[in-house]
DNA sequence: CGAGGAATTGAGTAGGTTCAAGGCCGGTGG
DNA sequence: CCACCGGCCTTGAACCTACTCAATTCCTCG
């Protein structure tokens, strides 16, 4: 129970709880990580194309995106980052990144540099297991981003995007219902759907005459997930919450104990 | 340049050596590894949506893909995977995948063991770290694919597909000048761009009329690929081929001793 | 109170889809 | 060796989803 209020303080934590249980020392590994956070004003790149990544960010208030910038000035947004979210661990021994990292409204980071990644990742098999976790789960998430561009019409594009941004906020219980603070434009939704920001407006309007969801003032509700989920397409457990088959975790054990990596696939 | 041949022989040896300079021993026990492998007909299912994946595959010869089925009877292929090509390997601590893998053509796999796997990255740091490499360029083609199918158009996308499938056999060595092997039919390539065959079969006899390419008899060859890149947008590296950066090779290195294993050298 | 970004609305257009039909090519059986 | 068959490719024409351009209103914030 007193881990439950931490949750609410600590996104982190609540983040890699969904997929493995901490034990009170990771816990407090983690929160102490989250002591020292940077603010960020809206609008603003962390990282640019071509940046060299020697440490990791974690967000704990707020809202970022990956993103690149093509030639004819269009932008595709590839991943909203909420609370809780890595960005750019499994990059950070890259030479350079191909992407732009921004904020979307005023934001908090923590930053973690390289050693102490590796150190964590190699000490503390848990929570090495929830960042591998962690990191199936992006992978998931980017196959059905590519599964909406590919083969969903506009209304279906949409009401996933909505579906995904509700249910990853209520994972890490920091939803009420399923409204949630959403400081996204109507451009930005647009530059992740593949879509213009006019015909998202079109789109959101028609939801809400349908009485499917409200937005305003950065804050939406979804009123009838059923049916979002159903003009998405979506399978409401692909983000494959739930914590790791005890058979699974058996594997990170002993490959703690003889080998740690930053990455363990 | 005896090493050269070998390449010739076996695609995963070349796959793995673009990443990481491999040693004499690591590129016997890949050879070892694709001793046995196992021939697939055209158009054969090897893994289905919620199976659990035990083991992983190697793509010796012919071409298979990672694809999801909807609901509406629409297909969206995820991943072409072409010899050296190691499938789902990622994933194959996952309870059940949830996509599918299928031949293209007729096909020959070499299936690994789950406990093989763990075994080689324990033991061998230069194939832990190609594999490491190989999953971040797995990565960057997910988020090339995404930014494709979200902002450019139907030319764009056909060319950057074709680019890409030459680019990955040049890598490999597996192409004679711009042209390759593409047993690909015009329903497999609309299915991973998100368009119908009939405008992918339009666009490529486009690109016929312009002198970009010739494509007939499962034979794709490039005849202006600076065009072609510029249509389809993309940077030519953007594949980060080349091999791991000193400076990171280090991390692999003092992780791969601190293993402790049996085998150390 | 003013200003600039974001949201909204309308009208015209275009890129890509859909439907329908015909042609090619490789494989198979007589 | 030829005839047939089925999958794939090709072509045409109508249609529709989503885009473009342009103008107006609404918020938010200084």
């Amino acid at each position: 129970m007193a881990r439950d209020v931490k949750w609410a303080g600590n996104p982190l934590v609540a983040k890699l709880s969904q997929f493995t249980p901490l034990s009170d020392e990771d816990v407090r590994l983690l929160d102490g990580l989250c002591s020292s956070e940077k603010r960020f004003k809206g609008g603003v790149d962390i990282l640019a194309e071509g940046d060299a990544l020697r440490s990791t960010f974690i967000v704990t208030r707020g809202m970022a995106c990956r993103y690149r910038l093509l030639s004819d000035g269009g932008r595709q947004v590839l991943t909203f980052f909420t609370p809780g979210d890595l960005v750019g661990l499994h990059a950070f021994l890259l030479g350079s990144i191909d992407h732009f990292i921004g904020t979307i409204g005023p934001t908090c980071l923590v930053e973690i540099d390289r050693d102490t990644v590796i150190e964590m990742v190699t000490h503390h098999p848990r929570i090495r297991a929830a960042l591998w976790w962690s990191a199936r789960q992006e992978d998931a998430m980017l196959r059905e981003r590519i599964v909406t561009l590919g083969r969903r019409n506009a209304r279906g594009r949409v009401a996933y995007l909505l579906c995904e941004l509700v249910w990853r906020q209520r994972a890490i219980r920091a939803s009420e219902g399923h409204a949630i603070r959403l400081p996204l434009t109507q451009t930005d939704l647009a530059d992740a759907l593949g879509l213009t920001p006019i015909y998202v407006n079109r789109i959101l309007q028609a939801f809400r005459r349908e009485q499917l969801i409200t937005l305003r003032h950065r804050r939406l509700t979804l009123w009838d997930v059923a049916r979002l989920q159903t003009i998405s397409g979506l399978t409401p457990d692909y983000l494959q919450l739930g914590s790791t088959p005890s058979e699974v975790m058996h594997y990170f054990d002993p490959l703690g104990r003889s080998c740690g990596g930053p990455d363990q696939r």
